[in-house]
DNA sequence: TGTACATCAGTGAACGCGCGTTCACTGATGTAC
DNA sequence: TGTACATCAGTGAACGCGCGTTCACTGATGTAC
């Protein structure tokens, strides 16, 4: 499952990178992909500020209009973006810890989950707060693949409990943290401050458990 | 501390109301409380649309001006309005159990805190996801005081426990069921589904201690 | 190989919109004498 | 008690803004013959 998803991630990342790079004698080069990064380079510069197609399309240096030969609508291009981010997480997740066994191994994960929403501000709050459009396949599945990474961990690490009502703990948790932080509820001050809060947080709610 | 916190709630709450009812003979009556009872107003009946100084002014029948008499700005009055929210929330979380021992007490109170999500998603947004002022010294006050009670239930549940990452584990926890169910990651259709998730999610995560 | 043509990505101007905020004003209220 | 006055809550018009989206267009690309 970690390495499907693995492959399944970067597998996708290089398509639109390649893309990037050979689409480029075409016209004005790869205008959907250089948007997508324009957007995402916006958010992460503005943080929370709300996202315009016009932003992106002066950033990716084009007209206006040209964002709608390519995307449907404002909702399509966010849509993209928090397909692209759903990716990017899972990849940061299964790099913090590629086969979690305990509470520890978890908490390498929730900390790489929290950390990946106080870097990427913007990108998380556009996967998660932004009206999720369910006809939109591509996220769809994004956000189920990360779903069922997140049980697939939960039942490597906790194997006797109810799996379902675990990784929903566990996701709450984590997610639940991400924006406490995120909107300033908890200390933020510093990296190492943020992973031992994740961390004692972690083992506080699991720590009887593994 | 519960009943302290009960009342300060209620007597702000009622503090509110009287003015609005007892000022009306000024004026155009209690233009500051009208505001935001008409904004709350709006915040429920959109969800997670964003609110604007002139829809909540419309709202209260009162020109587009007229908010600056009592708010610096926009953002002044959604202070004011998470502040309420805040003061809501916990009303709610103290009706829900008392005094709560076991992890279903507490399983009890989460339950509550995610309805109050589902049922005001706007005002829940307000308060956690915009952008804290933190000079108005109401809000900072409101959400001072929630934290401090949920870090009084985590000692009365979990005497033993390192109480201060434990009750960062249950607000994280319980704010990220209330944003997982928001954002449509997890299943809202009934209330009654949602309770029994949230239940089962905090006897997996805490019943091996309780 | 060369030419006529269809395709379609990107242009630039325009539409109507709602927003936050400011301003000089009006007119009701409360107060000093 | 009555009047002149100061206060200040609310008005209505206006400012400049950035937005999403549409439209007729242009001009580069790829293709059929």
């Amino acid at each position: 499952m970690l390495l499907t998803l693995g492959a399944h991630v970067s597998g996708v990342n290089t398509g639109y990178q390649l893309m990037s790079a050979s689409t480029k004698t075409y016209h004005h080069g790869d205008l959907p992909g250089t948007l997508l990064r324009a957007a995402m380079d916006l958010l992460e510069e503005n943080g929370a500020t709300e996202l315009s197609l016009r932003a992106a399309a002066r950033r990716a240096g084009v007209s206006t209009a040209a964002p709608y030969r390519h995307f449907a609508d404002r909702n399509a291009l966010l849509s993209a973006i928090a397909a692209v981010g759903y990716r990017e997480l899972a990849t940061d997740l299964v790099a913090a810890h590629p086969a979690p066994k305990t509470a520890d191994d978890l908490a390498a994960i929730a900390i790489a989950y929290v950390q990946f929403a106080l870097e990427r501000p913007g990108l998380f709050r556009v996967m998660f707060t932004e009206q999720c459009d369910p006809s939109n396949a591509e996220r769809v599945d994004a956000v189920t693949a990360i779903q069922e990474y997140l049980n697939s961990i939960v039942r490597q690490v906790f194997p006797s409990a109810d799996s379902e009502a675990m990784a929903n703990a566990v996701w709450g948790l984590v997610h639940g943290l991400a924006f406490l932080h995120l909107d300033g509820k908890l200390d933020t001050s510093s990296a190492q401050v943020v992973a031992d809060t994740v961390r004692a947080a972690v083992r506080a709610a699991a720590g009887q458990i593994a």
